[in-house]
DNA sequence: CAAATAATACTACTTAAAGTTGTGTTTGTC
DNA sequence: GACAAACACAACTTTAAGTAGTATTATTTG
């Protein structure tokens, strides 16, 4: 049973709910209170984590520790229990960017915008279709 | 904050399912592979234990990983499971909004933008920081 | 109920790996 | 093309995981 928990599969959660975060290594690393090498390392898979460690950096990425060892324990079976989905490199990238502003008007601002665009590409494409 | 997940409540639950199991520190840790002494450690808080070496735990155990992490933070059940953390209201509408458009070359011009946009507020909020 | 033995506890030591520091590479911005 | 931010990789240091050895506390059982 060459299964166990696989270190480089938690890391690249690591990885993909950091980035989602829209924060770098070192941002992180700074939260958790160590080095950005050592976060390297977790999110390549090379150092091994603790529960408490990994505990920090939930807390930090404001996620609940759980869904890191649940994700790890279905592993594939049950994919995408949340309404949303998996969510691909697009949407994790908007997701992050849309993260970084802080400004409320801006954001509110930008909702409308995109919902324009939605609307009018959507419009098109029913034009396309049957002329 | 001294809460953090606290390695003697881990430690204690798992001497609790250890002998409901019915089997002894070096029952368990020949399962392991293991000294017995380290099990001791771990039931007592005084090691750290890395998820896999938890993972192996519960596996000679005979119980889920999340057993032990589950009860740790219990609390809310953990709703909407996905890697990138609880979306909020504003998210949820950016994603279904993003997903609405179907043109390829729209969605990425869309993200251009918003990386411009998110770019340029952050540096707002530099400048702001020290005038 | 003492002697044998299983089970757990505590201490001191060794060693593996967590964690750091330093440097190189890539990427993107002005 | 210079500059800075984010990341990758190596070599070195230090912590604590893991071991071994001994003492103490339940359980048997003859």
């Amino acid at each position: 049973m060459e299964r166990e928990t696989d270190k480089r599969h938690i890391g690249s959660l690591i990885r993909i709910v950091r980035k989602a975060a829209g924060l770098s290594q070192m941002g992180l690393a700074e939260r958790v209170g160590i080095s950005y090498q050592q976060i390297q390392k977790y999110e390549k898979g090379v150092s091994d984590i603790s529960v408490s460690r990994l505990s920090q950096i939930a807390h930090a990425l404001n996620i609940p520790l759980s869904r890191f060892v649940l994700d790890e324990e279905r592993m594939m079976v049950s994919e995408s229990v949340s309404p949303y989905g998996t969510l691909s490199d697009n949407e994790i990238e908007l997701l992050s960017l849309f993260r970084r502003i802080k400004d409320k008007k801006l954001k509110d601002g930008f909702l409308i915008a995109i919902k324009s665009i939605a609307e009018l590409s959507e419009k098109r494409d029913k034009k396309r279709l049957k002329p």
